[in-house]
DNA sequence: CGCGGGATTGACT
DNA sequence: GTCAATCCCGCGT
């Protein structure tokens, strides 16, 4: 049994939280620098909201945080402490500032690497091969799509965890909110 | 225009 | 556990 359907942009216009749960498990296909690649995505953190003290958009509309306010399924890039970049889904109605940020992947094998746990949004995207230039471009399109997976492996991706998100201790309240989500049996950093 | 700090990572004690 | 790397950007002057 398998069944692929790839994830249009209805479904990152649903609620951050349900599509910070949904997509894990499903493939990430990226046509980049580094050639096709491709990975199960195991770990999430969603950013919900203008009042969301821990997201970038708390501090308003500006040139950085504009692409968290387009439309859903467009990409927020964007360059952390000077050497590494975190890649971000848009959610919700054009308009309303949210995102999930993509955090941990399980990578397809490729002829000339085996499969590697990738655990945090900086390693992410430089396996990716993900920068600034992929900022504000379509994640349902060519170069960058995501696909769920229907078979055996799949269906059984195990308990789903949640937890505070990461590095946001400066955010009060906000940080406690239990917004990251991960496969228990496939993420190190349990 | 300068300053401070970050949704991280890896190296080191 | 601690800490530096490195640069963009938001904010105050």
């Amino acid at each position: 049994m398998l069944a692929v359907m790839k994830l249009e942009r209805d479904f990152f216009a649903q609620p951050t939280l349900q599509v910070a749960r949904q997509i894990l498990g499903t493939r990430l296909i990226f046509n980049g620098p580094n050639g096709l690649r491709s990975g199960i995505i195991t770990e999430t953190e969603a950013y919900i909201g203008p009042e969301d003290k821990a997201s970038h958009a708390s501090r308003g509309r500006t040139p950085r945080t504009e692409p968290m306010f387009g439309p859903p399924g467009l990409t927020y890039v964007y360059l952390i402490y000077g050497m590494y970049h975190c890649l971000n889904i848009v959610t919700e109605a054009e308009g309303y500032p949210a995102a999930i940020l993509i955090r941990g992947l399980v990578t397809t094998p490729t002829s000339f690497e085996d499969e590697l746990h990738l655990n945090g949004p900086g390693k992410v995207c430089r396996w990716l091969g993900i920068n600034r230039s992929h900022n504000q471009i379509d994640a349902t399109g060519d170069i960058l799509y995501f696909e769920k997976i229907t078979n055996e492996i799949t269906l059984n991706l195990g308990i789903i965890k949640t937890g505070p998100r990461i590095g946001v201790d400066y955010a009060g309240v906000w940080a406690a909110k239990p917004w990251r989500f991960y496969l228990a049996n496939r993420t190190q950093n349990g």
